[in-house]
DNA sequence: TACAAATTGTGACATTTATCATGTTATTAA
DNA sequence: TTAATAACATGATAAATGTCACAATTTGTA
C-alpha cells in the first residue's frame, strides 16, 4: 500500500527511534524475518510465550476469544507496531491471539533477547512504558463504552478510530479492507446489530458504503453519537 | 484493619522494592502524605495531571464515568498500590477519577519528579512496566467480559476478584465494605440487575449475604460461571 | 470454469438487561 | 431525636441486543 519500500523494521521503528540506535547490530542477530498469509495465525491465547513481534508489512488483528465464534478485537498492529508485547510478564502466556489480515511481513524477536534489552537499554524502556500507557488509556476507555455506551455508539467510535488509525484512499474511504464480522468483533457486538447500525448510519448519511468499503460524512455527527469529544 | 502500622509508604511499596533503595531520600523530599475522607475525590477525569499517588493505608476506586450518574471501575487500589499512573504519558489529563472508598491515606509525589526517577532508575522502570503489563492483561480480559460474558458472570467474577485482593475476615466474608452500587458498577451493569443475580446466586447457595457482606460458598461453581480456569 | 465455502444481507423472534416506579431501610446531619 | 438523604429492595415494563433461519452474493480453490 506504500511506496513498496519498508518504511518500518524494527531498526526504524516508531517505538524503538533513537533509543535503539547503539542497538541495532544486535537486534538484526536476534531477529527473523517472516510472511504470515492473509488469516494466518501467528499465536493464540494461552501459548506459551516465545517472543515479540513487530509487523514490517500489511496488518494483524490482535483479539480475545470466547466462546469458539465469538471474539473481541482489541487493538490492530499496522506497518511500524509492536505485538505481543502482552506475553511480557508473569505467566509466559499470550493472554490474546493475534492473526493477519492481509498478507503480512512480521520480524520476531525471541523473549529472552527483547527481556535482556529492556534491562539495559531504559531509554527503550521508558519509551515502551509510555506505549503501555496509552494502551491501558485506550483499553479502559473501551471497557467503559462496552459498559455503557450503546452498539451504535460503539459503532461509530469504531469507525472513526479505524479512519484515524488507517486513513482514508483518495476517494475518501477508509483505508483498510475488513470483514463485518471483525468490524463487529471490533465493536463488541453480533454481525447483525452492528449490519443494522450501519443501515441506520447509511440512512442518517452519516456514513456511505461500497462494497465493503465504508466512508465517513458526518465525523462531527459521528463524535456525537460517540458522546466524547475529547478523543483519540 | 491491619495491624496499625504502616506497612506501605512509597519507600516500603511492593513496586518500588529493591529498585528505589538508593532513591530514598530524594523521595521523602518530594512526597506529601494526607488524609482523603470516605468518598472524598482525589482527582477526576479530564483534570490536569500534577502527579502519582500511592495508597498508605485504606482503599480507592478508580473509575470513569458515564452520563452523570453512571460509572464504571476500573479497578481498585489498596495499602501499597500505585495510582494516578495513568496520567503519564501523552495528554497531560487523567482519563480516569479515582476516590476513596474508606477514611484513606494517600503519598503523592508530584509528577516531574516522578518521570525524573523513571528517566534515571531504569530498574523501576523496568518494574513499572511489568505492573502495566499486568494491568493491561486485566483490563482487557475484562473488556472481553463486558462485550460477552452475561451480567450473572461478571458478577461472578467480580466477587471472586475482590476475594482475590481483599482477602476474608475470620468468619468468611470478603473484607471490604463496598456498596452495592459500586459492585455493579466494577461489574458493569445497573444496581438493580446485579441484584438479581446477586438473588440468584444465593438461591443457588454459591453466595451467602449478611447485610452488606458476602460470602462465597462455592468458588468453583463461581469460576465455572466465568468460564474460565487460568484466571487470577 | 465450476463448485464449495465463506461472507453478507435481512426478517422474525427470544432473551437479556435497563428503566421506571415505589416502598423500605439505613445513615447522616441538624 | 428527628428530619432529610442516601442506599437498598423489588416488581412491572420497555428497550436493546442477541439468536435463529435462510437467501444472496462473493471468494477461494480444485
Amino acid at each position: 500500500m506504500k511506496k513498496g519500500q519498508n518504511i518500518c523494521d524494527v531498526e526504524s521503528c516508531f517505538l524503538c527511534k533513537n533509543s535503539l540506535e547503539e542497538w541495532k547490530p544486535a537486534i538484526s542477530a536476534h531477529k527473523t524475518t517472516y510472511k504470515v498469509k492473509k488469516g494466518e495465525v501467528i499465536f493464540k491465547e494461552g501459548d506459551p510465550v516465545t517472543g515479540i513481534y513487530f509487523v514490517n508489512s500489511g496488518c494483524i488483528k490482535v483479539y480475545k476469544k470466547w466462546d469458539k465464534d465469538k471474539e473481541l478485537i482489541v487493538r490492530f498492529a499496522r506497518e511500524g507496531s509492536l505485538f505481543g508485547h502482552r506475553g511480557l510478564g508473569k505467566g509466559g502466556f499470550y493472554p490474546i491471539s493475534a492473526a493477519a489480515l492481509q498478507p503480512t511481513v512480521v520480524c520476531y524477536v525471541d523473549i529472552a533477547f527483547f527481556e535482556a534489552t529492556l534491562k539495559v537499554n531504559s531509554g527503550f524502556t521508558y519509551q515502551l512504558l509510555m506505549f503501555l500507557t496509552e494502551e491501558l488509556k485506550q483499553s479502559e476507555r473501551k471497557m467503559r463504552n462496552l459498559a455503557h455506551m450503546p452498539v451504535k455508539g460503539r459503532v461509530a467510535e469504531a469507525l472513526i478510530s479505524l479512519q484515524n488509525q488507517f486513513g482514508i484512499t483518495p476517494d475518501g474511504f477508509i483505508n483498510i479492507d475488513l470483514s463485518r464480522q471483525d468490524l463487529a468483533s471490533y465493536a463488541g457486538a453480533t454481525y447483525e446489530t452492528v449490519f443494522r447500525m450501519m443501515n441506520e448510519l447509511v440512512n442518517e448519511k452519516l456514513i456511505d458504503l461500497s462494497g465493503k468499503s465504508i466512508r465517513l460524512l458526518n465525523r462531527d455527527e459521528l463524535l456525537k453519537l460517540a458522546q466524547d469529544i475529547v478523543f483519540l
